[in-house]
DNA sequence: GTCTATAAGCAGATAGAC
DNA sequence: GTCTATCTGCTTATAGAC
Protein backbone atom coordinates (compact mmCIF):
# COMPACT_ATOMS: atom_id res chain seq x y z
CA UNK A 1 0.00 0.00 0.00
CA UNK A 2 1.64 3.55 -0.93
CA UNK A 3 -0.05 5.93 1.50
CA UNK A 4 -1.01 4.35 4.57
CA UNK A 5 -2.79 6.67 7.00
CA UNK A 6 -2.97 9.30 4.43
CA UNK A 7 -5.37 12.16 6.59
CA UNK A 8 -8.86 12.41 5.20
CA UNK A 9 -8.86 15.59 3.43
CA UNK A 10 -5.53 14.34 1.40
CA UNK A 11 -7.65 11.28 0.56
CA UNK A 12 -10.98 13.41 -0.68
CA UNK A 13 -8.34 15.68 -2.98
CA UNK A 14 -6.88 12.39 -4.73
CA UNK A 15 -10.60 11.89 -5.11
CA UNK A 16 -11.39 14.88 -6.58
CA UNK A 17 -8.57 14.82 -9.19
CA UNK A 18 -9.41 11.07 -10.17
CA UNK A 19 -13.21 12.84 -10.64
CA UNK A 20 -12.21 15.65 -12.16
CA UNK A 21 -9.87 14.09 -15.23
CA UNK A 22 -12.24 11.21 -15.88
CA UNK A 23 -16.02 12.80 -14.86
CA UNK A 24 -18.35 10.68 -12.45
CA UNK A 25 -19.12 7.73 -14.49
CA UNK A 26 -15.76 7.71 -16.01
CA UNK A 27 -14.22 7.22 -12.28
CA UNK A 28 -14.06 3.37 -11.65
CA UNK A 29 -13.32 2.18 -8.19
CA UNK A 30 -10.56 0.51 -9.37
CA UNK A 31 -8.69 4.00 -10.50
CA UNK A 32 -10.30 5.84 -7.14
CA UNK A 33 -8.24 3.11 -5.22
CA UNK A 34 -5.23 3.41 -7.38
CA UNK A 35 -5.33 7.50 -7.21
CA UNK A 36 -5.89 6.57 -3.23
CA UNK A 37 -3.93 3.89 -2.41
CA UNK A 38 -6.82 2.69 -0.65
CA UNK A 39 -8.05 -0.72 -1.12
CA UNK A 40 -11.80 -1.29 -2.56
CA UNK A 41 -12.50 -2.29 1.32
CA UNK A 42 -10.90 0.72 2.29
CA UNK A 43 -12.58 3.08 0.22
CA UNK A 44 -15.71 1.72 1.04
CA UNK A 45 -14.78 1.41 5.27
CA UNK A 46 -14.49 5.76 4.64
CA UNK A 47 -17.43 6.27 2.34
CA UNK A 48 -20.31 3.68 3.03
CA UNK A 49 -22.37 4.34 0.50
CA UNK A 50 -19.15 4.33 -2.23
CA UNK A 51 -18.81 6.76 -5.06
CA UNK A 52 -21.87 8.45 -4.21
CA UNK A 53 -20.30 9.17 -0.77
CA UNK A 54 -17.14 9.80 -2.14
CA UNK A 55 -18.80 12.36 -4.84
CA UNK A 56 -20.36 14.13 -2.05
CA UNK A 57 -17.16 14.88 0.08
CA UNK A 58 -15.13 15.81 -3.14
CA UNK A 59 -18.43 18.50 -4.06
CA UNK A 60 -18.17 19.69 0.43
CA UNK A 61 -13.80 19.78 -0.16
CA UNK A 62 -14.52 21.60 -3.37
CA UNK A 63 -16.91 24.22 -1.45
CA UNK A 64 -14.60 24.78 1.49
CA UNK A 65 -11.74 25.51 -1.60
CA UNK A 66 -13.90 28.21 -2.95
CA UNK A 67 -14.48 29.76 0.06
CA UNK A 68 -11.07 29.95 0.92
CA UNK A 69 -9.44 30.74 -2.42
CA UNK A 70 -12.54 33.19 -3.45
CA UNK A 71 -14.90 34.27 -1.27
CA UNK A 72 -12.24 35.04 2.00
CA UNK A 73 -10.57 37.13 -0.33
CA UNK A 74 -13.26 38.97 -1.74
CA UNK A 75 -14.76 39.95 1.47
CA UNK A 76 -11.49 40.38 3.19
CA UNK A 77 -10.62 44.67 4.17
CA UNK A 78 -9.39 46.43 1.53
CA UNK A 79 -9.71 48.30 -1.09
CA UNK A 80 -12.44 46.65 -3.81
CA UNK A 81 -9.94 46.34 -6.73
CA UNK A 82 -7.42 44.69 -4.39
CA UNK A 83 -9.65 42.15 -3.68
CA UNK A 84 -11.18 41.38 -6.90
CA UNK A 85 -7.50 40.76 -8.20
CA UNK A 86 -6.97 38.61 -5.30
CA UNK A 87 -9.95 36.58 -6.37
CA UNK A 88 -9.10 36.13 -9.43
CA UNK A 89 -5.95 34.82 -7.95
CA UNK A 90 -8.29 32.57 -6.02
CA UNK A 91 -10.00 31.30 -9.01
CA UNK A 92 -6.23 30.53 -10.60
CA UNK A 93 -5.53 28.23 -7.59
CA UNK A 94 -8.76 26.79 -7.54
CA UNK A 95 -8.86 25.25 -11.05
CA UNK A 96 -5.18 24.48 -11.06
CA UNK A 97 -4.08 27.56 -13.53
CA UNK A 98 -6.83 26.11 -16.30
CA UNK A 99 -6.01 22.74 -16.35
CA UNK A 100 -9.01 21.42 -13.77
CA UNK A 101 -12.32 20.84 -14.85
CA UNK A 102 -15.25 22.17 -12.98
CA UNK A 103 -17.31 19.82 -11.04
CA UNK A 104 -20.21 22.00 -12.53
CA UNK A 105 -19.35 20.23 -15.73
CA UNK A 106 -19.04 17.10 -14.67
CA UNK A 107 -21.11 15.72 -12.05
CA UNK A 108 -24.23 17.63 -13.84
CA UNK A 109 -24.15 14.95 -15.99
CA UNK A 110 -24.91 10.77 -17.04
CA UNK A 111 -26.01 8.62 -13.98
CA UNK A 112 -25.90 10.91 -11.41
CA UNK A 113 -29.05 12.96 -11.91
CA UNK A 114 -30.28 15.50 -10.10
CA UNK A 115 -28.41 14.34 -7.18
CA UNK A 116 -26.19 16.93 -6.88
CA UNK A 117 -27.32 19.45 -8.95
CA UNK A 118 -28.39 21.55 -5.85
CA UNK A 119 -25.66 21.86 -4.21
CA UNK A 120 -23.71 23.20 -7.40
CA UNK A 121 -27.06 25.47 -7.58
CA UNK A 122 -26.37 27.12 -4.50
CA UNK A 123 -22.19 27.56 -5.28
CA UNK A 124 -23.00 29.87 -8.25
CA UNK A 125 -25.49 31.72 -6.63
CA UNK A 126 -23.39 32.29 -3.26
CA UNK A 127 -20.53 33.08 -5.72
CA UNK A 128 -22.69 35.61 -7.78
CA UNK A 129 -23.81 37.18 -4.72
CA UNK A 130 -20.87 37.79 -3.38
CA UNK A 131 -19.29 39.27 -6.16
CA UNK A 132 -22.27 41.27 -6.77
CA UNK A 133 -22.14 42.78 -3.00
CA UNK A 134 -18.86 44.03 -3.43
CA UNK A 135 -19.40 45.48 -6.54
CA UNK A 136 -22.42 47.24 -5.12
CA UNK A 137 -20.18 48.02 -2.17
CA UNK A 138 -18.05 49.87 -4.80
CA UNK A 139 -20.91 52.28 -5.86
CA UNK A 140 -23.01 50.11 -8.89
CA UNK A 141 -26.14 50.18 -9.31
CA UNK A 142 -27.59 46.72 -7.58
CA UNK A 143 -29.27 45.33 -11.44
CA UNK A 144 -25.77 46.21 -12.78
CA UNK A 145 -23.75 44.42 -10.65
CA UNK A 146 -25.63 41.38 -10.46
CA UNK A 147 -25.11 41.23 -14.21
CA UNK A 148 -21.70 41.72 -13.90
CA UNK A 149 -21.19 39.42 -11.49
CA UNK A 150 -23.22 36.42 -13.66
CA UNK A 151 -21.09 37.26 -16.71
CA UNK A 152 -17.84 36.85 -14.55
CA UNK A 153 -18.86 33.33 -13.96
CA UNK A 154 -20.11 32.84 -17.33
CA UNK A 155 -16.43 33.82 -18.53
CA UNK A 156 -14.89 31.92 -16.34
CA UNK A 157 -16.50 28.90 -16.91
CA UNK A 158 -16.39 29.80 -20.77
CA UNK A 159 -13.09 29.98 -20.74
CA UNK A 160 -11.92 26.51 -18.67
CA UNK A 161 -14.24 24.76 -21.73
CA UNK A 162 -12.00 26.28 -24.15
CA UNK A 163 -9.01 25.93 -22.68
CA UNK A 164 -10.25 22.17 -22.34
CA UNK A 165 -11.06 21.97 -25.81
CA UNK A 166 -7.72 23.81 -27.45
CA UNK A 167 -4.99 22.75 -24.82
CA UNK A 168 -3.85 25.52 -24.09
CA UNK A 169 -4.68 27.66 -20.51
CA UNK A 170 -4.33 31.06 -22.68
CA UNK A 171 -8.39 31.40 -22.41
CA UNK A 172 -8.57 30.72 -18.81
CA UNK A 173 -5.58 33.59 -17.97
CA UNK A 174 -6.70 35.85 -20.33
CA UNK A 175 -10.39 36.15 -18.78
CA UNK A 176 -9.01 36.08 -14.99
CA UNK A 177 -6.74 39.19 -16.42
CA UNK A 178 -9.20 41.13 -17.45
CA UNK A 179 -11.72 40.38 -15.15
CA UNK A 180 -11.02 43.11 -12.13
CA UNK A 181 -11.60 46.06 -15.38
CA UNK A 182 -14.54 44.23 -16.77
CA UNK A 183 -16.62 43.88 -13.50
CA UNK A 184 -15.44 47.94 -12.76
CA UNK A 185 -15.15 49.73 -15.61
CA UNK B 1 -38.84 -2.62 -32.72
CA UNK B 2 -40.49 1.15 -32.65
CA UNK B 3 -38.54 2.30 -35.24
CA UNK B 4 -38.25 0.87 -38.69
CA UNK B 5 -35.70 1.77 -41.23
CA UNK B 6 -34.76 5.25 -39.78
CA UNK B 7 -33.05 7.14 -41.88
CA UNK B 8 -29.49 7.27 -40.58
CA UNK B 9 -29.05 10.98 -40.23
CA UNK B 10 -32.44 10.02 -37.61
CA UNK B 11 -30.57 7.57 -35.84
CA UNK B 12 -27.24 9.85 -35.48
CA UNK B 13 -29.38 12.44 -33.84
CA UNK B 14 -31.20 10.16 -31.61
CA UNK B 15 -27.87 8.86 -30.60
CA UNK B 16 -26.55 12.77 -30.44
CA UNK B 17 -29.33 13.29 -27.97
CA UNK B 18 -28.37 10.22 -25.51
CA UNK B 19 -24.67 11.53 -25.66
CA UNK B 20 -25.86 15.40 -24.43
CA UNK B 21 -27.66 13.86 -22.10
CA UNK B 22 -25.41 11.29 -20.60
CA UNK B 23 -22.05 12.00 -21.13
CA UNK B 24 -19.46 9.67 -23.43
CA UNK B 25 -19.31 6.92 -20.52
CA UNK B 26 -22.89 7.48 -19.59
CA UNK B 27 -24.43 6.33 -22.56
CA UNK B 28 -25.03 2.84 -22.36
CA UNK B 29 -25.99 0.61 -25.01
CA UNK B 30 -28.88 -0.13 -23.36
CA UNK B 31 -29.57 3.38 -24.02
CA UNK B 32 -28.74 4.23 -27.08
CA UNK B 33 -30.25 0.78 -27.85
CA UNK B 34 -33.69 2.34 -26.38
CA UNK B 35 -33.37 5.39 -28.22
CA UNK B 36 -33.01 4.44 -31.66
CA UNK B 37 -35.56 1.48 -31.54
CA UNK B 38 -32.38 -0.65 -32.78
CA UNK B 39 -31.11 -3.90 -31.13
CA UNK B 40 -27.53 -3.67 -29.83
CA UNK B 41 -26.82 -5.89 -33.03
CA UNK B 42 -28.59 -3.54 -35.44
CA UNK B 43 -26.50 -0.80 -33.93
CA UNK B 44 -22.89 -2.67 -34.37
CA UNK B 45 -24.13 -3.17 -37.93
CA UNK B 46 -24.23 0.32 -38.78
CA UNK B 47 -21.37 1.36 -36.42
CA UNK B 48 -18.95 -1.72 -36.71
CA UNK B 49 -16.82 0.01 -34.02
CA UNK B 50 -19.21 0.49 -31.44
CA UNK B 51 -19.35 3.82 -29.28
CA UNK B 52 -16.55 5.28 -31.27
CA UNK B 53 -18.16 5.12 -34.55
CA UNK B 54 -21.58 6.29 -32.88
CA UNK B 55 -19.37 9.36 -31.24
CA UNK B 56 -17.81 9.86 -34.44
CA UNK B 57 -20.96 10.05 -36.58
CA UNK B 58 -22.54 12.28 -33.61
CA UNK B 59 -19.46 14.76 -33.83
CA UNK B 60 -20.18 14.88 -37.89
CA UNK B 61 -23.44 15.72 -37.24
CA UNK B 62 -23.03 18.29 -35.21
CA UNK B 63 -20.30 20.01 -36.91
CA UNK B 64 -22.77 19.85 -40.45
CA UNK B 65 -25.57 21.57 -38.22
CA UNK B 66 -22.79 24.22 -36.96
CA UNK B 67 -22.41 24.66 -40.68
CA UNK B 68 -25.44 25.26 -41.74
CA UNK B 69 -27.36 26.87 -38.44
CA UNK B 70 -24.46 29.15 -37.34
CA UNK B 71 -21.61 29.26 -40.25
CA UNK B 72 -23.80 29.71 -42.83
CA UNK B 73 -25.51 32.86 -41.60
CA UNK B 74 -22.87 34.44 -40.59
CA UNK B 75 -21.31 34.22 -44.07
CA UNK B 76 -24.39 35.17 -46.11
CA UNK B 77 -24.58 38.24 -48.02
CA UNK B 78 -26.17 41.46 -46.01
CA UNK B 79 -25.47 43.87 -43.48
CA UNK B 80 -22.94 42.74 -40.28
CA UNK B 81 -25.57 43.26 -37.38
CA UNK B 82 -28.43 41.07 -39.29
CA UNK B 83 -25.85 38.24 -40.06
CA UNK B 84 -24.60 38.28 -36.50
CA UNK B 85 -28.81 38.01 -35.35
CA UNK B 86 -29.07 34.92 -37.37
CA UNK B 87 -25.56 33.21 -36.11
CA UNK B 88 -27.33 34.09 -32.55
CA UNK B 89 -30.66 32.15 -33.30
CA UNK B 90 -28.75 29.26 -34.93
CA UNK B 91 -26.73 28.82 -31.35
CA UNK B 92 -30.12 29.08 -30.10
CA UNK B 93 -31.16 26.19 -32.02
CA UNK B 94 -28.32 24.20 -32.08
CA UNK B 95 -28.57 24.48 -28.53
CA UNK B 96 -31.75 23.46 -28.12
CA UNK B 97 -32.71 26.94 -26.39
CA UNK B 98 -29.92 26.07 -23.81
CA UNK B 99 -31.01 22.88 -22.91
CA UNK B 100 -28.56 20.77 -24.71
CA UNK B 101 -25.11 20.39 -23.77
CA UNK B 102 -21.76 20.94 -25.51
CA UNK B 103 -20.37 18.09 -27.00
CA UNK B 104 -17.16 19.63 -25.88
CA UNK B 105 -17.63 19.38 -22.30
CA UNK B 106 -18.90 15.63 -22.60
CA UNK B 107 -16.09 14.07 -25.19
CA UNK B 108 -13.13 15.73 -23.88
CA UNK B 109 -13.79 13.88 -20.49
CA UNK B 110 -13.53 10.30 -18.99
CA UNK B 111 -12.41 7.13 -21.47
CA UNK B 112 -12.30 8.73 -24.13
CA UNK B 113 -8.99 9.99 -24.22
CA UNK B 114 -7.70 12.54 -26.91
CA UNK B 115 -9.52 10.73 -29.51
CA UNK B 116 -12.38 13.39 -30.04
CA UNK B 117 -10.25 16.42 -29.15
CA UNK B 118 -8.99 17.12 -31.90
CA UNK B 119 -12.20 17.39 -33.63
CA UNK B 120 -13.44 19.57 -30.99
CA UNK B 121 -10.34 22.13 -31.14
CA UNK B 122 -11.13 22.38 -35.14
CA UNK B 123 -14.56 23.02 -34.96
CA UNK B 124 -13.88 26.08 -31.93
CA UNK B 125 -10.76 27.65 -34.44
CA UNK B 126 -13.14 27.47 -37.14
CA UNK B 127 -16.10 29.41 -35.29
CA UNK B 128 -13.65 31.68 -33.62
CA UNK B 129 -11.91 32.83 -37.28
CA UNK B 130 -15.41 33.08 -38.84
CA UNK B 131 -16.29 35.48 -36.25
CA UNK B 132 -13.55 37.03 -36.34
CA UNK B 133 -13.36 37.63 -40.04
CA UNK B 134 -17.23 39.21 -40.08
CA UNK B 135 -15.87 41.63 -37.75
CA UNK B 136 -12.78 42.57 -39.35
CA UNK B 137 -14.98 43.11 -42.69
CA UNK B 138 -17.20 45.52 -40.46
CA UNK B 139 -13.72 47.36 -40.01
CA UNK B 140 -12.12 46.37 -36.46
CA UNK B 141 -8.89 45.75 -36.15
CA UNK B 142 -7.68 42.42 -36.14
CA UNK B 143 -6.38 41.62 -32.68
CA UNK B 144 -9.30 43.02 -31.47
CA UNK B 145 -11.67 40.84 -33.47
CA UNK B 146 -10.27 38.09 -32.40
CA UNK B 147 -10.70 38.58 -29.15
CA UNK B 148 -14.06 39.50 -29.02
CA UNK B 149 -14.86 36.11 -31.13
CA UNK B 150 -13.15 34.30 -28.77
CA UNK B 151 -14.99 36.08 -26.09
CA UNK B 152 -18.58 35.50 -27.66
CA UNK B 153 -17.36 31.79 -27.73
CA UNK B 154 -16.47 31.52 -23.86
CA UNK B 155 -19.14 33.79 -23.36
CA UNK B 156 -21.65 30.86 -24.70
CA UNK B 157 -20.10 28.10 -23.37
CA UNK B 158 -20.21 29.92 -20.18
CA UNK B 159 -23.73 30.17 -20.53
CA UNK B 160 -24.62 26.58 -20.80
CA UNK B 161 -23.01 25.68 -18.10
CA UNK B 162 -24.42 28.07 -15.98
CA UNK B 163 -28.15 27.60 -17.40
CA UNK B 164 -27.86 23.76 -16.72
CA UNK B 165 -26.12 24.25 -13.36
CA UNK B 166 -28.79 26.85 -12.02
CA UNK B 167 -31.81 25.32 -14.00
CA UNK B 168 -32.74 28.05 -16.44
CA UNK B 169 -31.63 29.17 -19.73
CA UNK B 170 -32.25 32.85 -18.93
CA UNK B 171 -28.12 33.08 -18.74
CA UNK B 172 -27.94 31.13 -22.01
CA UNK B 173 -30.63 33.36 -23.53
CA UNK B 174 -29.42 36.84 -21.84
CA UNK B 175 -25.94 36.37 -23.49
CA UNK B 176 -27.45 35.67 -26.88
CA UNK B 177 -29.35 38.42 -26.78
CA UNK B 178 -26.48 40.70 -25.67
CA UNK B 179 -23.61 38.95 -28.74
CA UNK B 180 -24.25 41.70 -31.58
CA UNK B 181 -24.12 44.65 -29.11
CA UNK B 182 -20.78 43.22 -27.67
CA UNK B 183 -19.02 42.19 -31.11
CA UNK B 184 -19.79 45.26 -32.77
CA UNK B 185 -19.40 47.81 -29.70
C1' DG C 1 -8.59 0.36 9.31
C1' DT C 2 -6.84 -2.50 5.82
C1' DC C 3 -6.61 -6.73 3.54
C1' DT C 4 -8.11 -11.03 0.29
C1' DA C 5 -11.70 -13.20 -1.88
C1' DT C 6 -15.83 -13.13 -4.06
C1' DA C 7 -20.58 -12.14 -5.26
C1' DA C 8 -23.95 -10.35 -8.64
C1' DG C 9 -24.84 -7.63 -12.40
C1' DC C 10 -24.04 -4.86 -16.30
C1' DA C 11 -20.78 -3.14 -19.65
C1' DG C 12 -19.26 -3.52 -24.55
C1' DA C 13 -18.95 -6.70 -28.14
C1' DT C 14 -19.74 -11.01 -31.22
C1' DA C 15 -21.90 -15.26 -33.62
C1' DG C 16 -25.01 -16.96 -36.43
C1' DA C 17 -30.01 -17.66 -37.70
C1' DC C 18 -33.55 -15.48 -40.39
C1' DG D 1 -30.69 -5.29 -41.68
C1' DT D 2 -32.53 -7.07 -37.58
C1' DC D 3 -33.07 -10.62 -34.39
C1' DT D 4 -31.85 -13.96 -30.13
C1' DA D 5 -28.41 -15.82 -27.57
C1' DT D 6 -24.11 -15.59 -25.63
C1' DC D 7 -19.22 -14.35 -24.23
C1' DT D 8 -15.77 -12.02 -21.65
C1' DG D 9 -14.36 -8.65 -18.74
C1' DC D 10 -15.03 -5.06 -15.68
C1' DT D 11 -18.31 -2.69 -12.62
C1' DT D 12 -20.02 -1.75 -7.96
C1' DA D 13 -20.50 -3.76 -3.73
C1' DT D 14 -20.05 -7.13 0.30
C1' DA D 15 -18.18 -10.74 3.67
C1' DG D 16 -15.07 -11.90 6.82
C1' DA D 17 -10.09 -12.57 8.28
C1' DC D 18 -6.32 -10.02 10.38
Amino acid sequence: MAHPNLPREEVVARLMQVFRREGYDGASLARLSEATGLGRSSLYHHFPRGKEDMAEAVLALSGARVGRLVLEPLAAPGLVRGRIEAMARGFRDFYDGGQASCLIELFGVGTTGAQFTEPLTRSIATLTGAIADVLIEAGLAEDVARRRAEDAIIAIQGSLVLSRAGGSTAPFHRVLAELPDRLLA
